[in-house]
DNA sequence: CCTCTTCATCGAATCGATTCGATCGTCAAC
DNA sequence: GTTGACGATCGAATCGATTCGATGAAGAGG
């Protein structure tokens, strides 16, 4: 008679609760509300169950047992778009992050980091990887593969500005008015031409002027939206697109734009960021353009960058930390079962030192 | 007689496996073999499997029981010390969590962050989520409270640069040699007035001057290390301590240090890292002092700061993403149940134009 | 002395999968 | 026509907790 042996994992040698309920001479429940910390155990017997689990090294009943018992894992994951490094990069991105962690944190609760290298987002891992919810923090996508996955498996999602669809719930800014704002401004200063440097319209590594077709097809929604904001005032303009939101990127665009003939010279370049405008405004120092005397340069964000030094940029002031925490309460709050409003935050024109009257012809 | 309701949470509504097997007149055993890709299914079952999960929206086994089968969650935990923002803020802290998720990622499983908010580094997170491992990326202390949580759970933990105990694996650099290399190259260019700007030594926001009693009580491997690297050339030197590792604290920190008569100012600077290097770097500048005519500034790391601009600092380089890379791997072996050897990976000098000659007194 | 609360504790049914050995045909070889 | 081998599928035992209503004992009120 072979001898039939059990089934499973290896045995981890760990004590469960139900040993440490046996110790104590409760029963498995009555040590689960214990470590609940419920006020119907008596405190007597809570401090002998407690006093077995310290004698057996017990630590606590198994997160991932406890997960599968409630449903929930008290993991949330983050989708960064591009790689990690390049997000980091970006002040925006950070702050929106730590927006995040603060509530999260407050809750208990973590944060996954999900970099969906180009196009493929790691379905595996979202295969693999437990998530009570998830948000879109850098990587607005409609049409993002990902988001069917969760929708799939019943993992709400948060939209930071995008995607948009009836299953997300959004935390907007308003991009457009808050560009038109700024756009408005430049108008008042007299200037007629206007150039745009955009951040990537798709993730495909793309770099330079932005023809009709490329334009209609803008995949993320706050470059769109930015986009918009421009033309609501100056019509159509001339649209630089850069490979990615840095610094070097807005810098090599810059020149582009600026080192031509002052008579074709934009007289003022719309950054839509501000990493995209510390870059312009290099360029325009390395080919000896006074800003705004010879051209005004502004952008979008509102961070204080390290690159710009004294400098006060003319920008777009946006609440990242506050998005950060809106899209975490919303977050939160679809793991309880509600289904929160989206949110629109409010923008503000900051008029800085970088924008200034039209210089004359 | 009272009808007997089913306990528990309530019902999701989400199709299981075993309504898939029903559908597809299999048992759930060979659903679940169907779903791993089991070579051992028939492709005609196979088939058949994938079409009534297909049917019913089931959108793959549940991460969540999987986990708790499985034993593991496909989730590595990172501690990045303080506030996620600083963290975030440190270049070479982005850089080691890049390393990290490229590692990571490519066996699908996720990083989750844990921002240790001073002291009380989040219990409650570490009690309630699931963690395969942990890897302490920016804060490796040695009487981390989190460090015996892990112990006690059974979670497997990777220390970069600490903290030091038998049952973390251990991804070093020589910090010490490297310092030393460092200062060596400064004694050979004639320095003996030297001060070393530090990075936080216990994270209690203290700033300034260090006395024997806090230099006795470094609370950071690396920290010590550098210190120590500098004292094996110069014997005790002034130590300046910041109170987080900014680029304003090391301008700060620079001030104190270079705002003195000339005949008592250091002849060199050692920052502990770049970004402090790069403070220092501005407070000489603001103080119409020539790097290095007047006085030599080095740091440590070898990240490509942009506060920087064109300047190229004499540094120590450490293979930052390689560390990552290492603390990843290691950490994904002892998810495997092996036992990894500790790393310790090589620096070097990289001798700039922030350091010369000593200046003629 | 009996009944009604109240309080603490227990039973038992899940949560949703994974996995190992056993089983049941089928087909080839002898 | 057996016997073996092999391939596909199934049974059943977990993984480790949570939770709700039930239960029993003790104390209060009549």
């Amino acid at each position: 008679m072979p001898h039939r042996v059990a089934p499973g994992r290896p045995p981890t040698g760990r004590p469960t609760l139900a040993a440490v309920a046996a110790r104590a001479r409760v029963s498995p429940s009555t040590a689960s509300l214990a470590f609940a910390g419920s006020p119907r155990v008596a405190p007597a017997t809570r401090d002998r169950i407690l006093a077995a689990a310290a004698e057996l090294g017990y630590a606590g009943p198994d997160p991932i047992a406890a997960s599968l018992r409630r449903g929930r894992t008290g993991v949330i994951g983050a989708f960064v778009g591009e790689r990690l490094l390049y997000a980091f990069r970006d002040p925006v991105a950070v702050q929106l992050l730590d927006g995040i962690t603060e509530v999260l944190g407050g809750h208990g609760v973590g944060l996954l980091l999900l970099a969906g290298d180009a196009g493929r987002p790691a379905a595996d891992q979202l295969a693999r990887i437990p998530l009570d919810a998830a948000i879109f923090a850098t990587c607005g996508l409609e049409d993002d593969p990902a988001l069917d996955l969760l929708r799939a498996r019943g993992v709400p999602v948060v939209g930071v500005e995008g995607p948009v669809a009836d299953d997300v719930v959004l935390i907007d800014i308003d991009d457009r008015a808050g560009t038109a704002q700024l756009a408005a401004h430049l108008h008042d200063l007299g200037h007629r031409r206007v150039a745009v440097v955009a951040m990537p319209l798709r993730l495909d590594g793309t770099r330079g002027p932005v023809d009709a077709a490329r334009r209609a097809r803008v995949h993320y929604r706050d470059v769109r939206h930015r986009i918009e904001g421009v033309e609501d005032v100056f019509g159509p303009v001339p649209l630089l697109e850069t490979a990615s939101n840095a610094v070097d990127e807005g810098e090599q665009a810059g020149r582009v734009l600026l080192d031509v003939p002052a008579d074709v010279r934009p007289t003022a370049v719309v950054a839509q960021s501000d990493v995209l405008a510390a870059g312009v405004l290099q360029a325009a120092a390395g080919l000896g353009l006074r800003v705004p005397d010879d051209v005004s340069v502004v952008g979008f964000d509102g961070a204080d960058l390290p690159w710009l030094g004294a400098v006060q940029l003319t920008t777009v002031v946006q609440p990242t930390d506050a998005k950060g925490r809106a899209a975490a309460r919303a977050a939160m709050a679809l793991v309880a079962g509600e289904r929160p409003e989206g949110v629109l935050l409010p923008v503000s024109l900051r008029v800085g030192t970088t924008s200034g009257p039209v210089p004359a012809a």
